[in-house]
DNA sequence: TATTTATAGATAATATTTTTCTACAAAGAA
DNA sequence: TTCTTTGTAGAAAAATATTATCTATAAATA
C-alpha cells in the first residue's frame, strides 16, 4: 500500500480513496470484473462514486502496470490485478473466467517466431471450457 | 459458392448478393476486417448496403459455421473466413492482424487440464508483436 | 399469377467507453 | 495559517459499437 502511494506520488497521481478502493478490490478478487462489475461492487461503500470514474481509474492503472486488461470475446473488457502473465479459462457455460495459474507457456513465444516473420513480445491465451461446477449439473 | 447456396437453402436463407458479397469478401481477404471495414471495403459495389445489415450477414455466417469472431484486444470486433482455429499475431505498432499458418497449438488444450479442472474444448490465442514492416522502420 | 416468406435498409435503441466541464480538495508556496 | 496551484470526482454529454424494430420489397413457392 505503501509503495502503491509512492509510485502515485512519483507519477503526479493523487492516490484518492476512490482510486485505492478500485485497486484493492481487483487486487481481493480473483473474478475478473468489468467496470459495471467494480461500479456495483463498491457502490455500497462509494454510493456517489460514478462509473466514468471507474473507466478512468483502471485506464490510469493499466497505464501505471497495475492492472491488465483481458478480453475473454465479450463485448466488454475485464480486469485483472494479477499483471504476471498468465492463460486465462472461461466456462462456456456459466461465463466466469479463470486464472491457469503456475501454467507458463512463454515458451510458445519463440516458437511462434519459427512460423511467423514477427518479432514476438508477448501473447494472450484464452481457453474455453466447462468449469467444474457446471460439469456437476 | 454452389455448396454456399446450398447451405443457405438447407437453413432457408436467401443467398442475396449483399450477403454473398460479404461472404466472398471474407474468403478473399487475410486482413481480418471489422464490420466497418467490411462496409467500407463493399461501399464502392454496394453503395446503398447499410452497416447494419453487415452486422446481420456476419452473425448469419457466423452461426453458419463459415466465419468466426477475433477479438484481438481492440475495443471491435473483426471477422475471419477461416474457420480453421488458428492462431493470430497483432502487430502492436501498425495494427495489422495476421494469421500463424502451419501452427498447430491443439495440444495444449489437454495440457491446460493439467493445471484447472476445466473440461476444455477450444481456446483462442493472441500474439503480440512487431510485422516485418514496422521492424524495418 | 397470387401468396408467402425472408431480408435490406432506415431508424431507433442499447451498451460500452470516452470526453468535457466545473467544483472541490489536497499539496505546496507565501 | 492563508493563498494558490493542480489533479480529480462526478455529472452530463458525446462517441463508438452493436442490436432490434419496422416496413417495403424481391425472391421463392403455390
Amino acid at each position: 500500500m505503501d509503495n502503491l502511494a509512492t509510485l502515485f506520488k512519483e507519477k503526479n497521481l493523487k492516490l484518492t480513496p476512490q482510486r485505492y478502493a478500485i485497486y484493492k478490490f481487483l487486487k481481493s478478487t480473483k473474478s475478473h470484473p468489468s467496470a459495471e462489475m467494480i461500479y456495483e461492487a463498491l457502490r455500497p461503500d462509494f454510493p456517489t462514486m460514478s462509473l466514468a470514474t471507474v473507466y478512468k481509474t483502471v485506464k490510469t492503472l493499466i497505464e501505471l502496470g497495475l492492472v491488465q486488461e483481458l478480453n475473454v470475446g465479450e463485448d466488454n473488457f475485464r480486469f485483472d490485478a494479477n499483471v504476471a502473465n498468465h492463460p486465462h479459462i472461461v466456462c462456456t457455460k456459466c461465463g466466469r473466467v479463470d486464472d491457469i495459474e503456475d501454467a507458463v507457456f512463454e515458451h510458445l513465444n519463440s516458437e511462434v517466431e519459427n512460423y511467423t516473420n514477427y518479432k514476438v513480445n508477448t501473447h494472450k491465451l484464452y481457453f474455453y471450457g466447462i468449469c467444474p461446477k457446471c460439469q456437476g449439473s
